[in-house]
DNA sequence: ACAAAAGTGTTAATAATACACCCATGG
DNA sequence: CCATGGGTGTATTATTAACACTTTTGT
């Protein structure tokens, strides 16, 4: 089956269960490589980049419909989410399905929310859904390269900026590093969402300052160095500081 | 024709005009005696405050809708306008038109998009629509008092921390005061969103440094003592200090 | 004269920033 | 030995906060 009969098979059944004008796009944030990457399919049809988005049953809540989405389409499950914004230009989804006619849901002018998440790729195994070729993780260094549907790169611009002011006032980083991590692989986080370097003396007193730090009893071998000492946040402490916010960065 | 039918009635039209499924309703501050208050409006239909929201065109973008439906429903242009959240609980709207059938464009389940606006109340006379038996500046200490629809109290709720969360971030008022304003009033005004005292010396430095205010050759007459200087923002430097933000309060 | 307003000085506490040094250790 | 990481000291600068005093001026 090509996709443009895959498409037009779902079409009814999406009419059936699902709200029309209304979607929701995920943008799931990774962290690898000392750089921030984004999740993003590929759909067979028409060979451009998407979030992983998806549409509002008529019977569940919105906040439902996105935690359906990122498991139905990436897998992904118990995830920090926050809606970012609201994507409502008329136009915005015109040109996408040009070779359909009117009658296709995916068709319809949507208006989308935004959420962001913060994910660690190390937890699960990319599977693309039936309709994407491929399910990968995109550096943001990489996003002027590809071809990104629709404003799906607004979409992921504003969401970088939201989650930006956001480390200034909570916390990140939980969901965004393996269990266990170096204090300079947590920096680098914060650096490279920040935009700017920090100096690791202030970093270190800071951060341990928050108390949401556990130091464990192991350390990182086989670098060609001192092996550094693993960390894994303290749930609980983690939680109040996302309630009380921090001072600035 | 009573309230009922004139909705009835509507329901038609509206199915024409309007996307199904999703609304706007904009939080209205205003700035008076001291207090914050909300524009709200009574409708005739089932005697409940609400706020004055609406739906959005199948041809206009969101953006443009929420203007529209501020202009319509409370004759305010010009106003500062800002997206703070997104409200999609399946059952938000289920009783409120509980006794109409199916069919009515009012009864299907809304996502409303909620947008918080600053105005000053000086510059409009309020009119009712058709829809509404009175549209009324609430001080939000008579909030509790009073019966709002659906969960428009839980959008309020939001709307105001956001409000205050902004104001740390940036600069607030310009629509919230009248064109020429003291420095108190200008003071009170950040106490009441912040909820707390300010030094007035402090205060006084702080803003001045800013550098957003312009001290005009006037000054407020009539009262029981000195005269009070009067300010108006210097529009140029106020929008500067919204795109950089400001060091917290 | 009184009370509100404008403007300034001062100080203490706190936070942010920048540097510099020490030690430890894996290879 | 040396590069990296851990840990700490300290000086500088800004920011916030609290308070107090002066001067101006309308009624």
């Amino acid at each position: 089956m090509d996709s443009r009969q895959q498409i037009l098979n779902r079409s009814n059944e999406l009419k059936e269960v699902f709200l029309p004008h209304l979607s929701a796009d995920p943008v799931i944030f990774g962290f690898d490589q000392n750089e921030l990457k984004v999740l993003l399919l590929k759909m067979n049809y028409r060979k451009q980049w998407l979030l992983p988005g998806g549409y509002v049953r008529k019977d569940e809540d919105l906040d439902e419909a996105v935690v359906r989405i990122l498991k139905e389409r990436a897998g992904i499950t118990d995830v920090y989410l926050e809606e970012f914004g609201v994507f409502g230009k008329k136009n915005r989804s015109e040109f996408y399905f040009e070779d359909f006619d009117e009658t296709l849901f995916h068709k319809q002018r949507f208006v989308t929310i935004g959420y962001y998440a913060l994910y660690n790729p190390d937890r699960f195994n990319l599977i693309a859904d039936e309709f994407s070729e491929t399910c990968e993780w995109i550096y943001l260094s990489k996003l002027p390269e590809i071809v990104l549907a629709m404003d799906h790169r607004d979409i992921i611009e504003k969401a970088l900026l939201t989650l930006r002011e956001k480390i200034s006032h909570k916390p990140i980083g939980y969901n965004l590093l393996p269990e266990k991590f170096t204090l300079s692989e947590l920096q680098k986080l914060y650096e490279v969402i920040l935009g700017k370097e920090l100096n690791r003396g202030n970093f270190y007193r800071k951060i341990k300052n928050l108390g949401i730090l556990k130091k464990l009893d192991e350390q990182r071998k086989g670098g060609a160095h001192k092996a550094p000492d693993l960390y894994s946040f303290d749930e609980e402490n983690y939680l109040k500081a996302l309630e009380n916010g921090l001072s600035s960065w």
